[in-house]
DNA sequence: ATGAAAGCGCTAACAT
DNA sequence: ATGTTAGCGCTTTCAT
């Protein structure tokens, strides 16, 4: 069943079947309505790839992220998946999906295949795509030749790349500021593996403690292992070997529930004697008792500007090449507060 | 840059080019290098839009799940993307995803671009999406025409539409079952909304009743609203109403949660005076003190089997129309064990 | 308002 | 091992 079969069916040439079709305004109601009635009764669909092979473009995007499923994957980040996909629907473009494990080899793989569907842009979601080596991102260079890349939360200086990123540094900074101000004196940092979205994390704890003209050693940052049980073996282990600390800044929700169950298998009264701060409020930061307190990275801020700015540079509009959204910090009970 | 440019350049047949692309045996080494010397040499990239024509098939699969970003979407299911994206890969197939909220009405609309794009099977992740009116099936039951349909969690009896689930029925006899065999009397059953999948659960736990000779009324159904405050007070307010209850099975983590705060609340002990058991082994499981016994629905080897079962019956094989994979009764903190 | 004809970029059947 | 030719199903000039 093709547009020869309707436009025969309908006594009308292939041309006003396709007229019809995409809605054009040259076609008599008469005429339309007849097609119409053929494709309704026949179930006719119309060939993707062929009307893309027209076209030129097929109204895709791809999406690359982390596997949700995986358990290392941040999980405002899966939101992301889904905020993207919706936004880019309104605007009546449909979204290919490349999950990818933290199994890297894939990645060129899947921009390839990206390209080769001729998607109309790209979009990359987390830091941990965007690596240190230069080199290992020439992929994502080599694409943009081809096509605007959006970053989610990553950054990279080129042609026909477009950043948008939380404000992971100024959230840092706010949230172990407050920590601070609240009378806290030696912050753990605790994260779940550098990527650059960590590093602006660490970059803003830093910044907390210089503005305050405070000391941060590097002996109060350590990478946290996977698991709630080994996180919370992790952080006694920490205490037993002799660091003492009445903070941790978690950069992940996860890794603040260890502290959490760290603090209240060893009696440890929170927030007197001891103030966690997690990230991403997710839903892991309600479901503790007490509650914790976690940066809002916002993410569906970004992905709604993200999506939006696309579709302007789409229509050659002139867009920024990086944007920053506001994240926002939530207190719950797991600080203090200030008076 | 197309398939003849590159021929030209390279000074062989477009055919040649396509043998070379898609690695086909009958091309000499020489022509081979050369060929794809250019290719490498011009950053050709093959349009897969007029392969797709060609092959009629784009290798592309669909799946339709509820937003993983909407709080009400339950969480292994947006895992479940995840799983069935990456086997999906491992046979060299590309997704389409669509993410639609709540919001049915789209439904209809998502599965016909499915259908534009000739896509080579659907994926419909959710019982959500199957309702009860036969009528409201139609748009599904046409797209069978079409492509298979494979149902993850949810079942619909018809012509090439193949159903995958998790033994909800049979893992909620068990795990009321439980319940009741360590000393509880009356069991709470809470639910976010009577989906297939729920249904299911409740006639497991009806069942689970109905066998030890035991009565189970409609009074200890309800609804639980969303959000850990709101259902807190739900179930504080049932509990004030008079409701006597010393087990609550939730079917979902997050309403578990719920009922873990409400003891706390009240100072009722855990598991002594009451048992909780949730549903999902979500990450909220774990981040609770005590923590959650919970249900794992094996989403992971759900999606397994289903994809594989889709590859086997692409090439013409014969696969079950209905598959049901356990789940699994995890016992943690807050139910009492069997002596 | 409608139609005829020429592509879009690739694959496949059939030569050679 | 390589080339020729004819589609795949639609859109898009350009006529009428």
């Amino acid at each position: 069943m093709n547009i020869y079969d309707i436009s025969q069916k309908a006594g009308v040439s292939p041309t006003t079947v396709s007229r019809v079709i995409n809605g054009s305004d040259n076609v008599s109601e008469k005429t339309r309505a007849k097609v119409n009635a053929i494709i309704a009764e026949t179930g006719y669909t119309p060939n993707a790839f062929a009307q893309g092979l027209g076209h030129d473009t097929m109204r895709t995007m791809g999406i690359l992220c982390v596997d949700p499923s995986d358990s290392r994957s941040c999980p405002s980040l899966s939101n992301a998946i889904g905020y993207i996909q919706r936004e880019l629907r309104a605007h009546d473009y449909d979204a290919v999906i490349y999950c990818v494990g933290y199994n890297m080899a894939e990645k060129a793989r899947c921009i390839d295949d990206m390209l080769r569907r001729r998607v109309d842009s790209i979009f990359i979601v987390g830091s941990f795509f965007i690596e240190d080596k230069e080199k290992n991102n020439q992929c994502i260079l080599d694409a943009a030749e081809k096509t605007p890349i959006m970053l989610i939360n990553g950054y990279l200086n080129h042609k026909n790349i477009y950043s948008f990123l939380c404000d992971d540094a100024g959230a840092s900074l706010q949230a172990v500021g407050h920590l601070l101000d609240t009378g806290c004196k030696k912050v753990l940092f605790l994260h779940g593996g550098m990527s650059g979205s960590e590093k602006r994390k660490l970059d803003g704890c830093r910044e907390a403690h210089a503005s305050r003209k405070l000391v941060f050693s590097d002996d109060y940052v350590h990478e946290c292992p996977q698991g709630v049980a080994e996180g919370t073996k992790f952080i006694e282990n920490l205490a037993v070997g002799g660091l003492k600390f009445d903070a941790v800044f978690a950069t992940e929700d996860s890794l603040a529930v260890c502290a959490l169950k760290y603090a209240q298998k060893n009696k440890i009264h929170i927030p007197k004697d001891l103030c966690i701060m997690g990230y991403n409020n997710s839903v892991q930061s309600i479901c503790t008792s007490p509650e914790l307190s976690s940066v809002d990275q916002n993410i569906e801020s970004v992905c709604v500007t993200a999506v939006s700015m696309l579709i302007s540079r789409l229509k050659k509009g002139g867009v920024p090449t990086r944007t920053i959204i506001a994240s926002e910090v939530i207190m719950r009970e797991t600080t203090r507060t200030k008076h």
